[in-house]
DNA sequence: CCCTTTTGTCTGCTATACCGGACACACTGT
DNA sequence: ACAGTGTGTCCGGTATAGCAGACAAAAGGG
């Protein structure tokens, strides 16, 4: 039907040539990962519109590898035990997050506050461990959602080291736009992130989230850049002095997880 | 040089057909799993016997979505941040890693032992979860490493349910060979399987450590399956006094997991 | 220095993976 | 009973993904 003249139209509108394989794993796996839950198998061809007839052969190809799990009778597909042990092994490799990890909850134990490990996939930030405190305080943020950089304290120590011109590279303008609809400068943004690399940590209040308040601190490699942060959620109206002796331990914290990368 | 007449057995003997990318895709994950370390790309395409053209494509594809990573300048890779979000998902849709996890960390908090969180993946036994205790004693078993089943008192215990015929099916010979070099008799070992089934817990010393002592307690479904064991790794001469009160922590933990499976 | 090995990229051929669509079956509600 | 909806399987055609092989450039290594 589609004849000769309108090729190049079809590829404008229609992106519909056929997929391959690997791209549908990977547009699997990022939906579940996003999604956070499991899907039956027809559910998912719409989602990510792929043929039904493909999604069966690839999932069971699959769960055979145990990359996902048949979750119930109803054919509910998720993550399987492969991705815990392949995780596994990065976590091994990866001294970073072994050691800020442990060190996140170390903090979480002795302060009774909620710590988390975070740091850049791309040009955005995310959670990588999370352990919530014993205070009633509840926290938003989720474990593994990617988050525009501007929305945190932690996503301006992340950017320490890079130019101006880098920063503006990097961030996507709509980023700049807050869950509530402000809009933050981009030259504010980079005041706070010189500020921030100057003074060594970040303070951000009522930013991504009106009663929250974040204090980070930054783990830095062995050329002093910055890998990750580790941080507390606490309540915005804390007391200063208590916030500043949060803001010890996870500056002494910072440094400890920094120098076992170095050994 | 292989000419026109040997069609047929060239089928037999090499499977030469074109691999499929997704099939490629689970041999390199299962291979890095395996290996537990970066690997270069030529050096890859030699272990799992794959056209290095082939592999150069495929792994940019899965270092672009994050599942792979470029570890060092000579161009290895290894597992990437992706897999840690994935199975930070799985672990969440899991209550049973999820609430056993929780569990494990409060008794190894309260008693200040050693304990770990333990499952099978096929026909071998993992810890998913080990929460190291405040006394000095060292253990030695690490987080995601595949052990044969026989080793481990929890082993015992999540066979139970299951037919004679179907262990001798599922562990293969060399399993019962301990890393000592001793060998445990079929027949000894299905006893000990039958006795910790009717018991409710396993109890085993110095097997696959000298002067380790490992306590085990089933978590189960709601069919009364195991699919799970906590257990407390101590010394061998511990107590036998205090080698009971931590039993009965072990036991009454485990019903509480087991409980939350079912509600 | 030359010689060997490896690495990353590119190209054209063709076996085949993916797709569309059809089919049987199981539910559900009316 | 019957239409409506969703699930799991199968099949044939064709766009194309994967392969072999060639290549330059870099990296050892003697």
């Amino acid at each position: 039907m589609t004849s000769q003249h309108d090729g190049a139209f079809d590829r404008m509108d229609q992106v519909q040539a056929r997929a391959r394989g690997i791209d549908r794993v990977v547009e699997i796996l990022e939906f579940l990962r996003a999604s956070r839950r499991p899907i039956g198998i027809g559910d998912l061809a719409k989602r990510i519109a792929a043929p039904r007839s493909s999604l069966y052969e690839i999932i069971g190809r699959l769960t055979e590898a145990g990359i996902l799990e048949t979750v119930d009778q109803e054919g509910r597909v998720f993550f399987g035990r492969a991705v815990y042990l392949y995780a596994d092994a990065y976590l091994d490799s990866q001294p970073l997050v072994r050691n800020g990890r442990d060190e996140v909850i170390r903090l979480a134990e002795t302060t009774g506050e909620t710590a988390q490990l975070c740091m850049l996939i791309g040009n955005k930030y995310t959670v990588a461990h999370m352990q919530p405190g014993s205070n009633l305080f509840r926290i938003s943020s989720e474990t593994g959602i990617l988050v525009p950089i501007p929305w945190t304290a932690s996503g301006r120590l992340l950017l320490a080291g890079m130019s101006e011109a880098q920063i503006r590279a990097l961030i996507p303008p709509e980023d700049y736009r807050l869950p509530d609809g402000r809009r933050i400068e981009i030259e504010d943004f980079l005041h706070d992130v010189r500020d921030a690399h100057a003074r060594g940590f970040a303070v951000t209040t009522a930013l991504a989230d009106e009663f929250t308040t974040c204090l980070a601190a930054p783990v830095v490699d062995a050329t002093d850049r910055p890998v990750a942060t580790i941080c507390f959620v606490i309540p915005a109206r804390t007391p200063e002095d208590r916030q500043a002796e949060l803001m010890e331990k996870l500056i002494a914290g910072g440094r400890a997880v920094s120098r076992q990368l170095r050994g």
